[in-house]
DNA sequence: TGTTCTATAGAACATTTGTTTAGTATAAGC
DNA sequence: GCTTATACTAAACAAATGTTCTATAGAACA
């Protein structure tokens, strides 16, 4: 995927002239805009964006021209998270058929990662994590997890799910909570079970 | 705003086309997509649901329309709340100006009140909110909170800012952490001063 | 009963706009 | 030096599409 600083420019105003207008430039629009004077030209760079991936395009259809950007991400509401119950695992291509809700999120909140959802806590025993009744903590799917990163963890002797962070110590895991002013937990490496990744938590306040 | 059912169809439609196909419906596309056999016909309701302000068309402009709707709000990220500062007080018309970002969140997740923006979290302080260090807090600008919402209350005598469900109780306000486990603090009426409601809280964890 | 308003039809017009074709210039590869 | 790929120009075609104009039917209204 060469550079080119015209290319470059037209991408840019066709970024440009949707957040202005609403709707797609047309070819003649971007000749205008980059200062070009041939409209095959702007075709032929906008062949090469399209097969480059930065764009999508079709055929014979005026203003069709829409970035490739994936800046809000459907995220599927799989369910609830509590203590006493496994995390739902449903894989990837069932998701959207199983969702509860779709939660459009931007990527200002879930980062640009793939395989996403969400999950609505219920109880309150996450407080430990500064994680309430009703927070919806959105996923990352996940086997396992880096040390420090917050993961879902279940607990197969306490038959509870946690999420905690997670730190692999010679012998043993410790499990650190969110809340600093809380002890960390300490079990086998064969007792726990990453169930996925917190990318992020989120509490809804009034109505 | 009157109602009429092919109106609604025809809107429906727009929705559907959009949501489809990433860009807007001609007048033609309507017209076989809601079974119409004249493009007057269809320029006739598409003029009064502008009137009506329900979608917006460039004259003489293909695939122009647009629904109203405001999906997506920009966010502006004023500052830092921590213990002991007051928030940061600012106009509406300067927001944007003074934001360090802008945070593009959906309706989703701040619903769709005006006067928002967001405050990062400085500090343990809030702990007891279950607010950590560096999450994200959505206000909404209010001098005064109705029982049971949570607010950014400033505490005179403290000097301290605290985010609590407030409740007015005879000749004393209530003060509710978010944390049921922790105990309510009782003060003034006059020692109290309502900075803000607080609609959302986020947290991003991971990189 | 005559008038007005809303909903609809059909056709024609004038642009707007995606696409194509035939070239030129220049730099890179061999 | 010849070939090839990239960047670009010019002109023209054929559709796609917003707009307008005239006309009709029924309901509401006075």
């Amino acid at each position: 995927m060469k550079k080119s600083e015209l290319r470059e420019r037209i991408l840019e105003y066709i970024r440009l002239f949707f957040d202005e207008r609403g709707y797609a430039p047309t070819v003649r629009d971007i000749l205008k805009g980059c200062d070009i004077s041939s409209t095959s030209l702007v075709q032929y760079h906008l062949n090469i964006l399209e097969k480059e991936g930065q764009i999508r395009r079709d055929p014979e259809v005026f203003r069709s021209i829409q970035l490739v950007e994936k800046d809000i991400l459907e995220v599927p509401l799989l369910g609830t998270i509590a203590a006493g119950e496994p995390i739902p695992v449903v894989d990837s291509d069932t998701w959207s058929k199983r969702a509860e809700a779709m939660l459009r999120l931007t990527t200002d909140v879930v980062g640009s990662r793939g395989d996403i959802y969400a999950l609505k806590v219920k109880g309150t025993s996450m407080l430990d994590a500064l994680i309430n009744d009703g927070d919806v903590v959105i996923m990352e799917a996940a086997r396992t997890a880096e040390d420090g990163e917050m993961a879902a963890v279940w607990l197969k002797d306490e038959q509870e799910v946690t999420l905690k962070k997670i730190y692999r110590e010679p012998g043993r895991i410790r499990l650190q909570p969110a809340n600093s002013e809380m002890r960390a937990i300490y079990t086998g490496p064969e007792n726990i079970e990453v169930q996925g990744k917190v990318v992020a938590v989120l509490r809804k306040l009034g109505q």
